[in-house]
DNA sequence: ACACTAAAAAGTGTCGACAATCTTGGTTGC
DNA sequence: GCAACCAAGATTGTCGACACTTTTTAGTGT
Protein backbone atom coordinates (compact mmCIF):
# COMPACT_ATOMS: atom_id res chain seq x y z
CA UNK A 1 0.00 0.00 0.00
CA UNK A 2 1.07 3.80 -0.72
CA UNK A 3 2.26 5.17 2.64
CA UNK A 4 5.12 7.29 3.96
CA UNK A 5 7.49 4.40 3.75
CA UNK A 6 7.84 4.04 0.18
CA UNK A 7 10.76 4.02 -1.80
CA UNK A 8 12.27 7.04 -4.04
CA UNK A 9 13.89 6.65 -7.36
CA UNK A 10 16.75 8.18 -5.49
CA UNK A 11 17.33 5.60 -2.76
CA UNK A 12 18.06 3.13 -5.39
CA UNK A 13 20.08 0.86 -2.73
CA UNK A 14 17.07 0.20 -0.60
CA UNK A 15 15.30 -1.57 -3.13
CA UNK A 16 18.87 -3.62 -4.41
CA UNK A 17 18.85 -5.69 -1.74
CA UNK A 18 22.63 -5.78 -1.44
CA UNK A 19 22.52 -2.71 1.14
CA UNK A 20 26.01 -2.96 3.42
CA UNK A 21 26.20 -2.65 7.42
CA UNK A 22 26.40 1.36 7.50
CA UNK A 23 23.48 1.20 5.22
CA UNK A 24 21.40 -0.66 7.63
CA UNK A 25 22.46 1.23 10.51
CA UNK A 26 21.47 4.46 9.00
CA UNK A 27 18.43 3.72 8.36
CA UNK A 28 17.63 2.44 11.57
CA UNK A 29 19.27 5.30 13.18
CA UNK A 30 17.49 7.66 11.05
CA UNK A 31 14.23 6.05 12.27
CA UNK A 32 14.89 5.78 15.88
CA UNK A 33 15.48 9.72 15.51
CA UNK A 34 12.65 10.89 13.58
CA UNK A 35 10.21 8.63 15.25
CA UNK A 36 11.42 10.51 18.72
CA UNK A 37 13.08 6.99 20.05
CA UNK A 38 16.24 9.20 20.30
CA UNK A 39 15.51 12.42 22.12
CA UNK A 40 16.01 15.52 20.31
CA UNK A 41 19.35 16.82 21.99
CA UNK A 42 20.57 14.03 23.47
CA UNK A 43 24.21 13.16 23.32
CA UNK A 44 25.06 10.40 20.87
CA UNK A 45 27.94 7.70 22.30
CA UNK A 46 29.60 6.32 19.80
CA UNK A 47 30.73 2.99 21.51
CA UNK A 48 27.71 2.72 23.21
CA UNK A 49 25.78 2.69 19.84
CA UNK A 50 28.34 0.02 18.45
CA UNK A 51 27.94 -2.23 20.96
CA UNK A 52 23.78 -1.76 21.05
CA UNK A 53 23.98 -2.75 17.17
CA UNK A 54 26.55 -5.09 17.51
CA UNK A 55 28.83 -3.23 15.12
CA UNK A 56 32.20 -1.77 14.71
CA UNK A 57 32.65 2.16 15.73
CA UNK A 58 33.92 2.69 12.01
CA UNK A 59 30.52 1.14 10.79
CA UNK A 60 28.55 3.01 13.03
CA UNK A 61 30.44 6.51 12.63
CA UNK A 62 29.89 5.90 8.63
CA UNK A 63 25.80 5.66 9.44
CA UNK A 64 26.63 9.25 11.79
CA UNK A 65 28.60 10.67 8.93
CA UNK A 66 25.01 10.25 6.58
CA UNK A 67 22.88 11.43 9.49
CA UNK A 68 24.81 14.64 10.01
CA UNK A 69 24.49 15.69 6.09
CA UNK A 70 20.94 15.10 6.14
CA UNK A 71 21.07 17.50 9.16
CA UNK A 72 18.99 15.07 11.62
CA UNK A 73 22.30 15.06 14.44
CA UNK A 74 25.23 17.66 14.66
CA UNK A 75 28.60 17.01 15.11
CA UNK A 76 31.61 18.58 16.99
CA UNK A 77 35.03 17.71 16.24
CA UNK A 78 36.92 15.90 19.05
CA UNK A 79 33.45 16.39 21.28
CA UNK A 80 30.64 14.27 19.44
CA UNK A 81 27.43 13.96 17.75
CA UNK A 82 24.48 15.02 19.46
CA UNK A 83 20.56 14.55 18.01
CA UNK A 84 19.94 17.98 16.65
CA UNK A 85 17.59 20.29 18.80
CA UNK A 86 14.03 21.10 17.70
CA UNK A 87 12.78 24.49 17.67
CA UNK A 88 9.98 26.82 16.39
CA UNK A 89 12.43 29.11 14.45
CA UNK A 90 13.38 25.66 12.05
CA UNK A 91 9.79 24.52 11.64
CA UNK A 92 8.82 27.77 10.08
CA UNK A 93 12.42 27.80 8.36
CA UNK A 94 11.21 24.29 6.81
CA UNK A 95 8.02 25.60 5.96
CA UNK A 96 9.30 28.32 3.96
CA UNK A 97 11.59 26.31 1.92
CA UNK A 98 8.74 23.73 1.39
CA UNK A 99 6.73 26.51 0.08
CA UNK A 100 9.39 27.23 -2.58
CA UNK A 101 10.04 23.89 -3.53
CA UNK A 102 6.55 22.33 -3.58
CA UNK A 103 5.15 25.02 -5.03
CA UNK A 104 8.12 24.39 -8.18
CA UNK A 105 7.40 20.65 -8.20
CA UNK A 106 3.52 21.10 -8.51
CA UNK A 107 4.04 23.43 -11.79
CA UNK A 108 6.73 21.30 -12.88
CA UNK A 109 4.08 18.07 -12.40
CA UNK A 110 1.71 20.35 -14.08
CA UNK A 111 4.19 21.15 -17.40
CA UNK A 112 5.63 17.34 -17.79
CA UNK A 113 2.31 15.56 -16.54
CA UNK A 114 2.27 12.08 -17.67
CA UNK A 115 -1.20 10.03 -17.56
CA UNK A 116 0.58 7.54 -14.99
CA UNK A 117 1.00 10.15 -12.70
CA UNK A 118 -2.26 11.48 -13.57
CA UNK A 119 -3.98 8.58 -12.74
CA UNK A 120 -1.74 7.74 -9.80
CA UNK A 121 -3.00 10.86 -8.35
CA UNK A 122 -6.98 10.78 -8.67
CA UNK A 123 -6.57 7.19 -7.47
CA UNK A 124 -5.04 8.66 -4.45
CA UNK A 125 -7.61 11.41 -3.97
CA UNK A 126 -9.78 9.45 -4.34
CA UNK A 127 -8.54 6.54 -1.35
CA UNK A 128 -8.14 9.78 0.71
CA UNK A 129 -12.07 10.63 0.06
CA UNK A 130 -13.27 7.30 0.95
CA UNK A 131 -11.47 7.31 4.25
CA UNK A 132 -12.57 11.13 5.32
CA UNK A 133 -16.03 10.32 4.56
CA UNK A 134 -15.84 7.37 6.61
CA UNK A 135 -14.10 9.23 9.59
CA UNK A 136 -16.10 12.50 8.87
CA UNK A 137 -14.04 15.00 9.77
CA UNK A 138 -12.62 13.28 12.55
CA UNK A 139 -8.93 14.78 10.79
CA UNK A 140 -7.42 11.69 11.70
CA UNK A 141 -5.96 10.23 8.58
CA UNK A 142 -4.20 13.28 7.85
CA UNK A 143 -0.16 12.48 8.71
CA UNK A 144 -0.01 9.69 6.14
CA UNK A 145 -2.49 10.45 3.54
CA UNK A 146 -1.25 14.54 3.86
CA UNK A 147 2.29 12.79 3.83
CA UNK A 148 1.23 10.35 0.83
CA UNK A 149 -0.02 13.71 -1.25
CA UNK A 150 3.04 15.88 -0.87
CA UNK A 151 5.65 12.89 -1.93
CA UNK A 152 3.72 12.06 -5.31
CA UNK A 153 3.15 15.21 -6.25
CA UNK A 154 7.34 15.74 -5.55
CA UNK A 155 7.52 12.18 -7.67
CA UNK A 156 5.35 13.85 -10.69
CA UNK A 157 7.90 16.90 -10.84
CA UNK A 158 10.22 14.59 -12.90
CA UNK A 159 13.07 16.41 -11.53
CA UNK A 160 15.38 14.26 -9.74
CA UNK A 161 17.13 17.11 -7.78
CA UNK A 162 14.50 18.25 -6.64
CA UNK A 163 12.71 15.03 -5.84
CA UNK A 164 15.81 14.14 -3.78
CA UNK A 165 15.95 17.69 -1.97
CA UNK A 166 12.76 16.70 -0.69
CA UNK A 167 11.74 13.55 -0.54
CA UNK A 168 15.62 12.15 0.98
CA UNK A 169 16.45 14.97 2.55
CA UNK A 170 13.59 17.49 3.80
CA UNK A 171 11.13 15.59 4.55
CA UNK A 172 12.55 13.63 7.27
CA UNK A 173 12.95 16.50 8.79
CA UNK A 174 9.44 17.32 8.69
CA UNK A 175 8.30 13.69 9.91
CA UNK A 176 10.64 14.37 13.29
CA UNK A 177 8.71 17.50 13.75
CA UNK A 178 5.17 15.88 13.32
CA UNK A 179 6.23 12.90 15.58
CA UNK A 180 7.80 15.06 18.61
CA UNK A 181 5.95 18.09 18.26
CA UNK A 182 2.58 16.02 17.29
CA UNK A 183 1.08 18.63 14.66
CA UNK A 184 -2.09 16.58 13.81
CA UNK A 185 -3.55 19.90 12.24
CA UNK A 186 -7.21 20.21 12.68
CA UNK A 187 -7.09 21.19 8.84
CA UNK A 188 -8.21 17.88 7.78
CA UNK A 189 -11.47 18.36 5.81
CA UNK A 190 -10.11 21.92 4.32
CA UNK A 191 -6.99 20.16 3.36
CA UNK A 192 -8.80 17.71 1.27
CA UNK A 193 -10.17 20.15 -0.86
CA UNK A 194 -6.89 21.98 -1.31
CA UNK A 195 -5.49 18.77 -2.66
CA UNK A 196 -8.27 18.02 -4.82
CA UNK A 197 -8.35 21.43 -6.34
CA UNK A 198 -4.29 21.69 -6.37
CA UNK A 199 -4.78 18.37 -8.64
CA UNK A 200 -7.25 19.47 -10.73
CA UNK A 201 -4.82 22.86 -11.65
CA UNK A 202 -2.14 19.93 -12.58
CA UNK A 203 -4.66 17.82 -14.74
CA UNK A 204 -5.75 20.60 -16.42
CA UNK A 205 -1.61 21.63 -17.16
CA UNK A 206 -1.73 25.26 -15.48
CA UNK A 207 1.86 25.58 -14.07
CA UNK A 208 1.41 28.58 -13.26
CA UNK A 209 -1.84 27.98 -11.23
CA UNK A 210 -1.00 24.69 -9.86
CA UNK A 211 1.61 26.26 -7.80
CA UNK A 212 -0.45 29.45 -6.47
CA UNK A 213 -2.23 27.17 -4.43
CA UNK A 214 0.21 24.93 -3.56
CA UNK A 215 1.85 27.45 -2.12
CA UNK A 216 -1.14 29.17 -0.34
CA UNK A 217 -1.31 25.22 1.02
CA UNK A 218 1.51 25.01 2.33
CA UNK A 219 1.52 28.83 3.81
CA UNK A 220 -1.91 28.43 5.41
CA UNK A 221 -0.09 25.10 7.51
CA UNK A 222 2.96 27.49 8.23
CA UNK A 223 0.32 30.15 9.71
CA UNK A 224 -1.45 27.56 11.40
CA UNK A 225 2.00 26.51 13.47
CA UNK A 226 2.68 29.96 13.79
CA UNK A 227 -0.21 30.60 15.82
CA UNK A 228 0.10 27.78 17.92
CA UNK A 229 3.63 28.20 18.75
CA UNK A 230 3.08 31.78 19.48
CA UNK A 231 0.53 31.40 22.01
CA UNK A 232 2.54 28.79 24.11
CA UNK B 1 38.54 40.47 -0.50
CA UNK B 2 34.50 39.30 -0.89
CA UNK B 3 35.04 36.31 -3.09
CA UNK B 4 32.84 33.09 -3.66
CA UNK B 5 35.47 31.45 -1.46
CA UNK B 6 33.76 33.10 1.39
CA UNK B 7 32.55 30.72 4.38
CA UNK B 8 29.52 30.34 5.63
CA UNK B 9 28.16 30.81 8.86
CA UNK B 10 26.89 26.91 8.75
CA UNK B 11 30.30 25.62 7.48
CA UNK B 12 31.89 26.45 10.72
CA UNK B 13 33.76 23.75 11.29
CA UNK B 14 36.44 25.82 8.87
CA UNK B 15 36.74 28.53 10.85
CA UNK B 16 37.38 27.09 14.20
CA UNK B 17 40.70 25.80 13.02
CA UNK B 18 40.40 22.50 14.15
CA UNK B 19 39.71 20.39 11.66
CA UNK B 20 40.16 16.71 11.29
CA UNK B 21 41.95 14.96 8.85
CA UNK B 22 38.81 13.71 7.08
CA UNK B 23 38.09 17.53 6.87
CA UNK B 24 41.18 18.77 5.37
CA UNK B 25 40.13 15.74 2.74
CA UNK B 26 36.70 16.17 2.13
CA UNK B 27 37.83 19.93 1.45
CA UNK B 28 40.33 19.31 -0.73
CA UNK B 29 38.71 16.75 -3.03
CA UNK B 30 35.60 19.14 -3.19
CA UNK B 31 37.81 21.59 -4.85
CA UNK B 32 39.06 19.81 -7.05
CA UNK B 33 36.14 17.61 -8.26
CA UNK B 34 34.39 21.57 -8.45
CA UNK B 35 36.95 22.96 -10.75
CA UNK B 36 37.72 19.86 -12.96
CA UNK B 37 40.63 18.26 -12.32
CA UNK B 38 39.15 15.21 -10.96
CA UNK B 39 37.07 14.44 -14.81
CA UNK B 40 33.26 13.82 -14.31
CA UNK B 41 32.41 10.57 -14.71
CA UNK B 42 35.89 8.82 -13.71
CA UNK B 43 36.16 6.29 -10.99
CA UNK B 44 37.61 6.53 -8.00
CA UNK B 45 40.17 4.27 -6.33
CA UNK B 46 40.47 4.26 -2.39
CA UNK B 47 43.91 2.96 -2.47
CA UNK B 48 44.91 4.92 -5.02
CA UNK B 49 43.79 8.69 -3.16
CA UNK B 50 44.43 7.79 0.08
CA UNK B 51 48.07 7.34 -1.07
CA UNK B 52 48.04 10.01 -2.70
CA UNK B 53 47.02 12.22 0.36
CA UNK B 54 48.85 10.16 2.60
CA UNK B 55 46.06 9.08 5.00
CA UNK B 56 44.28 6.33 5.76
CA UNK B 57 41.40 4.55 3.78
CA UNK B 58 39.05 4.83 6.90
CA UNK B 59 39.74 8.78 6.58
CA UNK B 60 39.28 9.14 2.80
CA UNK B 61 35.68 6.86 3.07
CA UNK B 62 34.81 9.40 5.40
CA UNK B 63 35.28 12.32 3.08
CA UNK B 64 34.08 10.32 -0.17
CA UNK B 65 31.14 9.85 2.34
CA UNK B 66 30.73 13.33 2.53
CA UNK B 67 30.90 13.83 -1.24
CA UNK B 68 28.19 11.22 -1.58
CA UNK B 69 25.65 13.38 0.06
CA UNK B 70 26.34 16.45 -1.62
CA UNK B 71 25.98 14.98 -4.57
CA UNK B 72 29.36 14.91 -6.47
CA UNK B 73 30.13 11.40 -6.73
CA UNK B 74 27.92 8.64 -6.96
CA UNK B 75 28.79 5.55 -4.64
CA UNK B 76 27.80 1.90 -5.02
CA UNK B 77 28.24 -1.11 -2.71
CA UNK B 78 31.27 -2.75 -3.93
CA UNK B 79 31.45 -1.55 -6.22
CA UNK B 80 32.67 1.90 -5.35
CA UNK B 81 32.56 5.56 -6.18
CA UNK B 82 33.34 7.63 -9.66
CA UNK B 83 33.11 11.89 -9.81
CA UNK B 84 29.22 12.78 -11.02
CA UNK B 85 28.26 12.80 -14.69
CA UNK B 86 27.01 16.42 -15.92
CA UNK B 87 24.37 16.27 -17.94
CA UNK B 88 22.50 18.96 -19.91
CA UNK B 89 19.50 17.50 -18.14
CA UNK B 90 20.86 18.41 -14.64
CA UNK B 91 21.59 21.48 -15.02
CA UNK B 92 18.62 22.55 -16.16
CA UNK B 93 17.37 20.98 -12.90
CA UNK B 94 19.55 22.98 -10.57
CA UNK B 95 18.19 25.98 -12.51
CA UNK B 96 14.51 25.28 -11.82
CA UNK B 97 15.83 24.57 -7.92
CA UNK B 98 17.68 27.74 -8.03
CA UNK B 99 14.66 29.24 -9.16
CA UNK B 100 12.83 28.61 -6.18
CA UNK B 101 14.63 28.64 -3.32
CA UNK B 102 16.18 32.01 -4.41
CA UNK B 103 13.16 33.42 -5.22
CA UNK B 104 11.93 32.81 -1.59
CA UNK B 105 15.32 33.95 -0.41
CA UNK B 106 14.65 37.00 -2.03
CA UNK B 107 11.24 37.55 -0.53
CA UNK B 108 12.91 36.93 2.87
CA UNK B 109 15.76 39.19 2.38
CA UNK B 110 12.97 41.92 1.41
CA UNK B 111 11.06 41.31 4.34
CA UNK B 112 13.17 40.85 6.93
CA UNK B 113 15.95 43.43 5.89
CA UNK B 114 18.31 44.22 8.30
CA UNK B 115 20.25 47.59 7.88
CA UNK B 116 24.07 45.86 7.77
CA UNK B 117 22.40 43.27 4.92
CA UNK B 118 21.30 46.35 3.36
CA UNK B 119 24.59 48.46 3.59
CA UNK B 120 26.62 44.71 2.46
CA UNK B 121 24.51 44.70 -0.78
CA UNK B 122 24.51 48.29 -1.76
CA UNK B 123 28.49 48.17 -1.28
CA UNK B 124 28.47 45.36 -3.53
CA UNK B 125 26.66 46.53 -5.80
CA UNK B 126 29.10 49.95 -6.16
CA UNK B 127 31.96 47.21 -6.76
CA UNK B 128 30.45 45.79 -9.40
CA UNK B 129 29.32 48.67 -11.32
CA UNK B 130 32.92 50.32 -11.38
CA UNK B 131 34.48 46.91 -12.25
CA UNK B 132 31.68 46.74 -15.43
CA UNK B 133 32.56 50.21 -16.46
CA UNK B 134 36.29 48.89 -16.50
CA UNK B 135 35.86 46.54 -18.81
CA UNK B 136 32.79 48.25 -20.57
CA UNK B 137 30.96 45.07 -21.70
CA UNK B 138 33.51 42.13 -21.99
CA UNK B 139 31.33 40.68 -19.87
CA UNK B 140 34.63 39.25 -17.84
CA UNK B 141 33.63 39.64 -14.01
CA UNK B 142 30.61 37.25 -14.21
CA UNK B 143 31.74 34.56 -12.89
CA UNK B 144 32.82 35.88 -9.44
CA UNK B 145 30.44 38.91 -9.28
CA UNK B 146 27.23 37.10 -10.37
CA UNK B 147 28.58 34.18 -7.39
CA UNK B 148 28.98 36.96 -4.95
CA UNK B 149 25.54 38.90 -5.56
CA UNK B 150 23.37 35.44 -5.29
CA UNK B 151 25.47 34.42 -2.41
CA UNK B 152 24.42 37.58 -0.42
CA UNK B 153 21.27 37.75 -1.17
CA UNK B 154 20.82 34.18 0.10
CA UNK B 155 22.57 35.22 3.45
CA UNK B 156 20.21 37.84 3.89
CA UNK B 157 17.09 35.58 3.74
CA UNK B 158 17.72 35.13 7.70
CA UNK B 159 16.89 31.65 6.69
CA UNK B 160 19.42 29.09 8.10
CA UNK B 161 17.99 26.19 6.30
CA UNK B 162 17.64 27.98 2.89
CA UNK B 163 21.55 29.23 3.44
CA UNK B 164 22.94 25.39 4.33
CA UNK B 165 20.77 24.25 1.38
CA UNK B 166 22.41 26.69 -0.98
CA UNK B 167 25.31 27.67 0.11
CA UNK B 168 26.69 24.67 1.21
CA UNK B 169 24.79 22.29 -1.08
CA UNK B 170 23.83 23.27 -4.52
CA UNK B 171 26.28 26.01 -5.34
CA UNK B 172 28.90 23.43 -4.95
CA UNK B 173 27.10 21.93 -7.89
CA UNK B 174 26.67 24.98 -9.71
CA UNK B 175 30.40 26.12 -9.88
CA UNK B 176 31.38 22.59 -10.90
CA UNK B 177 28.99 23.06 -14.00
CA UNK B 178 30.27 26.59 -14.30
CA UNK B 179 34.17 25.26 -14.03
CA UNK B 180 33.64 22.22 -16.22
CA UNK B 181 30.86 23.85 -19.07
CA UNK B 182 32.95 27.07 -18.88
CA UNK B 183 29.56 29.39 -18.75
CA UNK B 184 30.79 32.79 -19.09
CA UNK B 185 27.12 33.86 -20.19
CA UNK B 186 27.13 37.12 -22.79
CA UNK B 187 23.85 38.34 -19.93
CA UNK B 188 26.95 40.57 -18.58
CA UNK B 189 25.28 43.99 -18.73
CA UNK B 190 21.66 42.67 -18.25
CA UNK B 191 22.69 40.72 -15.34
CA UNK B 192 24.24 43.74 -13.65
CA UNK B 193 21.05 45.79 -14.35
CA UNK B 194 19.17 42.80 -13.22
CA UNK B 195 21.05 42.97 -10.37
CA UNK B 196 20.11 46.19 -9.43
CA UNK B 197 16.53 46.07 -9.82
CA UNK B 198 16.43 43.55 -7.42
CA UNK B 199 18.12 45.21 -4.67
CA UNK B 200 16.27 48.04 -4.90
CA UNK B 201 13.05 46.06 -4.46
CA UNK B 202 14.69 44.55 -1.16
CA UNK B 203 15.48 47.57 -0.40
CA UNK B 204 11.87 48.31 -0.48
CA UNK B 205 11.06 46.00 1.30
CA UNK B 206 8.76 44.56 -1.21
CA UNK B 207 9.28 40.81 -0.78
CA UNK B 208 7.11 39.63 -3.54
CA UNK B 209 8.55 41.79 -6.38
CA UNK B 210 11.89 41.05 -5.08
CA UNK B 211 11.10 37.58 -5.79
CA UNK B 212 9.47 37.99 -9.00
CA UNK B 213 12.19 39.89 -10.36
CA UNK B 214 14.87 37.08 -8.94
CA UNK B 215 12.85 34.30 -10.14
CA UNK B 216 12.95 36.05 -13.68
CA UNK B 217 16.64 37.06 -13.09
CA UNK B 218 17.38 32.93 -12.87
CA UNK B 219 15.23 31.93 -15.39
CA UNK B 220 16.52 34.31 -17.90
CA UNK B 221 19.39 32.33 -17.47
CA UNK B 222 18.31 28.99 -17.92
CA UNK B 223 16.47 29.92 -21.29
CA UNK B 224 19.75 31.17 -22.41
CA UNK B 225 21.80 28.02 -21.26
CA UNK B 226 18.29 25.70 -22.90
CA UNK B 227 18.91 27.56 -26.01
CA UNK B 228 23.02 26.83 -25.85
CA UNK B 229 22.08 23.17 -25.15
CA UNK B 230 19.34 22.56 -27.91
CA UNK B 231 22.11 24.07 -30.17
CA UNK B 232 24.68 21.70 -29.93
C1' DA C 1 33.81 26.14 51.27
C1' DC C 2 35.79 27.60 46.93
C1' DA C 3 39.10 27.88 43.18
C1' DC C 4 42.64 25.97 40.80
C1' DT C 5 45.53 21.95 39.31
C1' DA C 6 46.59 17.51 37.88
C1' DA C 7 45.75 12.83 37.01
C1' DA C 8 42.61 9.44 35.17
C1' DA C 9 38.75 8.04 32.63
C1' DA C 10 36.05 8.31 28.58
C1' DG C 11 35.50 9.55 23.92
C1' DT C 12 36.81 10.69 19.31
C1' DG C 13 40.20 10.47 15.29
C1' DT C 14 43.25 7.60 12.68
C1' DC C 15 45.36 3.57 11.17
C1' DG C 16 46.56 -1.11 9.25
C1' DA C 17 44.86 -5.79 8.55
C1' DC C 18 41.42 -9.28 7.39
C1' DA C 19 37.10 -10.88 5.09
C1' DA C 20 33.70 -10.52 1.48
C1' DT C 21 32.72 -9.00 -3.05
C1' DC C 22 33.37 -7.52 -7.70
C1' DT C 23 36.21 -7.36 -11.99
C1' DT C 24 39.36 -9.29 -15.42
C1' DG C 25 41.59 -12.41 -18.23
C1' DG C 26 42.00 -16.83 -19.71
C1' DT C 27 40.12 -21.40 -20.40
C1' DT C 28 36.88 -24.85 -21.56
C1' DG C 29 33.05 -26.73 -24.01
C1' DC C 30 29.79 -26.49 -27.64
C1' DG D 1 34.03 -18.46 -33.22
C1' DC D 2 31.22 -17.59 -29.30
C1' DA D 3 29.27 -18.18 -24.81
C1' DA D 4 29.61 -19.73 -20.31
C1' DC D 5 32.60 -20.67 -16.61
C1' DC D 6 36.48 -20.37 -13.42
C1' DA D 7 40.56 -18.57 -11.07
C1' DA D 8 43.56 -14.69 -9.92
C1' DG D 9 43.91 -10.03 -8.87
C1' DA D 10 42.15 -5.89 -7.21
C1' DT D 11 38.74 -3.23 -4.60
C1' DT D 12 35.45 -2.44 -1.14
C1' DG D 13 33.36 -3.43 3.57
C1' DT D 14 34.31 -4.38 8.34
C1' DC D 15 36.85 -4.75 12.37
C1' DG D 16 39.89 -4.09 16.56
C1' DA D 17 43.78 -1.45 18.36
C1' DC D 18 46.39 2.75 19.20
C1' DA D 19 47.04 8.02 19.57
C1' DC D 20 45.33 12.19 20.77
C1' DT D 21 41.72 15.30 22.78
C1' DT D 22 38.17 16.42 25.91
C1' DT D 23 35.80 15.75 30.11
C1' DT D 24 35.48 14.24 34.69
C1' DT D 25 37.22 13.54 39.09
C1' DA D 26 40.18 13.67 42.90
C1' DG D 27 43.27 16.37 45.34
C1' DT D 28 45.68 20.48 47.03
C1' DG D 29 46.11 24.91 48.84
C1' DT D 30 44.16 29.23 50.31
Amino acid sequence: MANAEQVTKADGKALQGTQSLADRLFLSLRKDIVEGRMAAGSKISEPELARRFDASRGSLREALMRLDSLGLIERKVNVGARVVELSGRGLLELYDVREALEGMACRLAAENRSEADLAELRQMLERHEQQEELQAGTAYYQPEGDFDFHFRIVQASNNELLIDTLCNKLYYRVRMYRYQLGMASPRAHRAFREHSHIIEAIEAGDGELAEILMRRHIRASRSNIAKKLSSS
